[in-house]
RNA sequence: GUGGGUGUAGCUCAAUGGCAGAGCAUCUGAUUGUGGUUCAGAGGGUUGUGGGUUCGAGCCCCAUCAUCCACCCCA
C-alpha cells in the first residue's frame, strides 16, 4: 500500500499538548467571565440546514460557506456553520417555550468560513459568544460591551479600544448628507476601511463610486467629528438630532455610555466612533467592534445589536445584542505579548515518580496511586532506563518535582522529593508526601 | 476570487550553473542513585512535486502543490 503524505486541508490547525493547554488557560478565562456576567452554555450540530444558513449573510458570504455531504447522499442540503448567531437564532425560535427570558447564553465553538487564509485568518476557528435575547433596551448592550472589556482585561491586555457605533444613526448620516439608499452599502464598506486608508482614502473610494463630491465631503465632516466623550453625540444632535432615527440611536448611544459609566467600566476602554462600521448585514442598532494595529490582527472582537434576525425564524422577532471574541487572533496576540502566567503551556504534571528497577517498580506503582489519591497529577516512569535517563525526561517535559524511590528509600520507608528548578531535596515518610509536594510546588 | 514573496536535515538557515553544508534538536558514550553544563561520536536528504534548458540544475525556464504577505472580505 502506498504512504500518503500526511497533511491537514487548508485553513486547518492541529495542536499538540503545548498549545492545547494555552488554548484551554484562554477558554477557561473568557468561560469564567461568562459565568461572572450570569451567561450558561449552550451546543448546536458543527452543521444547519441550508435554508437556516442561506440568506443571513450576504452574497460574498455565502461564497465562503462549506457543504457537506455524504457518501451515499446525491443531495446536498446541509453545510458547516458560518458564526455562531444564526444557529443561535434558529435555537431560540424552535425552544422559546422553554426557555427563561432574557435568555443569555454564550457558545465557544468551532466555526468554518472557506476564505484565503492568511495570519489570524483560518478556515477553521473557533468562536466565543456572549448574547442577550429578549431585551431592547440598553441594559443588554451595557452589559455584554462590559462583559468584553472585563474577559480582555483578565487575559492581560492593558491596551484596548472597544469601538461603539450605531447602525442606523450611519445610516441617518448617509441620508441627511444625500447617500442615494442603494448606495448605503457602498458608504459602509468605503467608511469601514477608514483606519487603513485614512479620510482622504475614503472619500476617493466613494467619489469614484459615484457619489457627489459634495455629499462625500459632507458626509466626511459628520463622521469625523472627533471629539471627547460624548460630545460628538452632541455635535450630531446639534446638525439632524430632529431626523428621529438619528435623534433615537442618539440617545441609545448615550444611553449605551451612562450605562457603561455607571457599572465602572473604565473609559480608556471604550469610545464612541464613527468611523467604525460592522460587515454583516444583520446589524440594526449599537455595534461594536476591537481591533489591534500592532501587531496588524485586525479584530479580535466584535458585535452589536441584531433585533430582526430572530423574525426569519418565528412569525415575532425578539430583541437581541451580543459579542463574539475572535479568539484565534487573541491567542496570537497574547502569544506575541507573553500575557500567558508563568505556569501555562508546560505540563499538567506535577510529580514524576521514578522506578529505581524492576525490584521497585511496585513500590513506585504504589506511591505514584497515593499522589494520585490526594488529587496530585502525577506520571509513573514505565519504561526500564536509567535514573539518570528519567530525571532527562521529566525536565525536557518541563515537570517540577521528582520522586525517587529506591532501596534505600524503601528500606527507610521515604520518598526522596526533588524539586529540579532548584535542586531542593527532602526525604519525607509517605504519608507527608502529597503535603510536601504541594509545598515544594508553591 | 486578485496580485506578490518563499519552499534545502526534525527546526532555523547556508551553498558563482560544477563533491549538499552549518548551528540547534535527536540518539549513543564519558556517568550502574540524581537532569540542565562540558567533551567525544552517530544517525538523519529523491533540495515540495512534475516537466524543460544544459556536458552538468538546489540555483535558470514552465507547470503544479504548499506556505506566508497584501487586496476582497472578515474573528
Amino acid at each position: 500500500m502506498s504512504q500518503i503524505t500526511p497533511r491537514v486541508p487548508k485553513g486547518m490547525r492541529d495542536f499538540p499538548p503545548s498549545v492545547m493547554l494555552k488554548r484551554e488557560y484562554v477558554f477557561d478565562v473568557i468561560r469564567e467571565v461568562f459565568h461572572l456576567y450570569g451567561f450558561e452554555p449552550i451546543q448546536t450540530p458543527v452543521m444547519e440546514l441550508n435554508e437556516t444558513l442561506m440568506g443571513k449573510y450576504g452574497e460574498d458570504a455565502e461564497n465562503l460557506i462549506y457543504s457537506a455531504k455524504h457518501g451515499r447522499s446525491s443531495k446536498d442540503e446541509i453545510s458547516l456553520r458560518y458564526d455562531l448567531t444564526v444557529p443561535l437564532s434558529r435555537f431560540v425560535a424552535m425552544y422559546e417555550n422553554d426557555l427563561n427570558f432574557p435568555f443569555k447564553r454564550y457558545h465557544i465553538a468551532p466555526v468554518f468560513r472557506g476564505e484565503r487564509p492568511q495570519r489570524g485568518r483560518y478556515r477553521e476557528f473557533y468562536q466565543c459568544d456572549a448574547d442577550i435575547v429578549g431585551i431592547g433596551s440598553m441594559a443588554a448592550d451595557a452589559e455584554v460591551v462590559s462583559l468584553a472589556v472585563t474577559a480582555l482585561r483578565r487575559l492581560g491586555f492593558k491596551q484596548f479600544e472597544v469601538k461603539i457605533n450605531h447602525r442606523k444613526l450611519l445610516t441617518a448620516i448617509g441620508k441627511y448628507s444625500g447617500v442615494p439608499d442603494e448606495q448605503l452599502p457602498d458608504l459602509y464598506r468605503s467608511v469601514d476601511k477608514f483606519d487603513k486608508i485614512g479620510a482622504a482614502g475614503v472619500q476617493k473610494e466613494l467619489e469614484e463610486r459615484g457619489i457627489a463630491a459634495d455629499v462625500v465631503t459632507r458626509m466626511m465632516e459628520l463622521i469625523t467629528s472627533q471629539k471627547p466623550g460624548l460630545e460628538n453625540l452632541d455635535f450630531l444632535e446639534s446638525v439632524f438630532g430632529d431626523m428621529p432615527e438619528a435623534g433615537n440611536s442618539i440617545n441609545e448611544l448615550r444611553d449605551l455610555a451612562k450605562n457603561l459609566m455607571v457599572a465602572g467600566v473604565p473609559q480608556e476602554f471604550y469610545a464612541i466612533d464613527f468611523t467604525m462600521v460592522r460587515g454583516l448585514g444583520y446589524y440594526t442598532g449599537p455595534i461594536f467592534e476591537t481591533i489591534i494595529t500592532e501587531p496588524n490582527l485586525g479584530s479580535i472582537m466584535g458585535g452589536g445589536r441584531y433585533d430582526e434576525l430572530i423574525g426569519l425564524f418565528r412569525r415575532e422577532s425578539l430583541p437581541t445584542t451580543g459579542i463574539s471574541l475572535g479568539i484565534e487572533r487573541i491567542i496570537d496576540l497574547m502569544d506575541e505579548l507573553d500575557l500567558y502566567p508563568a505556569h501555562i503551556g508546560g505540563t499538567v504534571v506535577d510529580v514524576f515518580v521514578t522506578v529505581f528497577d524492576e525490584d521497585t517498580r511496585e513500590d513506585s506503582l504504589r506511591v505514584a496511586s497515593t499522589l494520585r489519591e490526594a488529587g496530585i497529577n502525577t506520571e509513573l516512569y514505565m519504561e526500564d532506563k536509567k535514573l539518570g535517563k528519567q530525571f532527562n525526561l521529566a525536565d525536557k517535559k518541563g515537570i517540577p518535582i521528582v520522586a525517587v524511590l529506591g532501596p534505600d528509600e524503601i528500606t527507610r520507608g521515604v520518598v526522596t522529593l526533588r524539586r529540579l528548578k532548584d535542586g531542593k531535596e527532602l526525604s519525607v515518610e509517605q504519608a507527608l508526601m502529597a503535603k510536601t509536594v504541594r509545598e515544594l510546588l508553591s
